[in-house]
DNA sequence: ACTCACTGCCACAAGCTTGCCAGAATTCGG
DNA sequence: CCGAATTCTGGCAAGCTTGTGGCAGTGAGT
């Protein structure tokens, strides 16, 4: 599957030429002028690397908290910080956002797509090769791609290669919903309708197994199954 | 119409037995075992999909240089990488490339049927799909197709699909008449004027079981139905 | 060869949704 | 104010969707 990176920067030229020197690397691209934008799209779906200007126009916290909210959605997945100015430099690493690279905009394009390589394959050394991220937490769940392991509530959950996949579809897309045919496609099998049903039976009763209360995995009648946010 | 799907890889045992496997389901497939011939095919005419063993004899860059061609004649090309090594260096190359798939030859046949099926339908939805906005909020009232979910005044309101693609209707333009006609066009069913006015009178329902003041939802006697405009 | 786990699917049960009816209520035109 | 047209409402039966237990085929491991 390909890389997707976004890009979180208000000035559109400089954005664009990030886009474009990223996108002729064979990465997919996208980019967000404002932060409320980039907040949607990432409840919709995690990138696989995050690029975010600190300075963004006047609110030069909300850089800061959108980095905040992403490293509570996913605790592994790549962030770089952008700055226009040096002297958010000592800010940023002062505050321990647990950004994994700063750069300041006075750099290269090739300098950047650089160090994006570079932290893919850095991800990429830590979890075995696989382009997703090495952890994710949503609330109770711990989830891990390279281990395939989940946990609910700190238990360890028994799972198969493909009820693994359909947990990891479900998850990566928090409070939407997912049709059985998008299960399948991401789970990678071509089965009847009627088998994603048993799957998540199974999976239901697995998590059961772990915590009678187990209620996270919403049926959606006549659509398809969703996981529920935290919040509820 | 029928898809077409072009293979290239020198194997022909291993050509033969995705040829068949595809054609099974329906695509029509054609094997290359030479990057050239392959070429030579694709100036002619464009495939719907490629697939590319890159271990393609010693030519190991061959199959890099043909995806790269294929990348500058069409853009949205749905490109498969096929490998027998599973080394870092080709999983990397290859996705530089623009390559929206990789696989290792290990797996089952059933899997490339179905990353095949799912990356037509991926790409299907880029292109054929509406672009709807993923999020709408219309005053007390916010709309998320993705999560199936209507919320008014901070509250879930809980629809079936039907209703809650007439009500998407309904909202997609505020302050219009939309006619049952209009509105069982929209939610894809084909019945009875009457249905459409139960299914509205149970959209209320559910709206004043939320908020018993709810007034949004205007009859227009003679004509349809109605979505006050935010203010009103 | 044998076991064991996984997967896909079937068949039946349970539950929800939907379409429509018939009578009551409302609106419209004159 | 009256009659006709239109809409509202409660309710119900058919049909579709999902839950559930179980079974057979496959493949890995012993």
């Amino acid at each position: 599957m390909q890389r997707h990176i976004a890009i979180v920067e208000d000035e559109a030229a400089i954005r664009h030429n990030y886009e474009d020197a990223l996108k002729r690397y064979g990465y997919h691209v996208t980019g967000y002028g404002r932060l409320q934008a980039a907040r949607e799209a990432f409840a919709r779906r995690l990138p696989d690397l995050v690029i975010i200007d600190v300075g963004l126009g006047d609110d030069v916290e909300g850089g800061f908290e959108l980095c905040r909210e992403l490293r509570v959605m996913s605790r592994g997945l790549p962030i770089i910080f952008l700055t226009a100015r040096d002297s958010d430099f000592d800010v940023i690493s002062g505050l321990r956002l647990g950004a994994d690279d700063y750069l300041t905009k006075d750099i290269s394009l090739q300098q950047i797509v650089a160090r994006v390589v570079a932290l893919f394959r850095r991800v990429e050394a830590l979890s075995g090769g696989r382009s997703d991220e090495k952890v994710m937490e949503r609330g109770d769940l711990k989830f891990s791609v390279d281990r395939m392991e989940v946990n609910w509530k700190e238990q360890s959950v028994p799972l198969t290669v493909t009820e693994f996949w359909i947990i990891h579809s479900l998850i990566r897309h928090p409070g939407h919903v997912r049709t059985r045919q998008q299960l399948m496609d991401d789970a990678n099998v071509l089965v009847d309708d009627q088998t994603i049903t048993s799957h998540v039976k199974r999976i239901r009763r697995k998590f059961q197994k772990v915590d009678p209360d187990f209620d996270q995995l919403d049926t959606v009648y006549g659509a398809g199954y969703r996981w529920k946010p935290a919040s509820g």
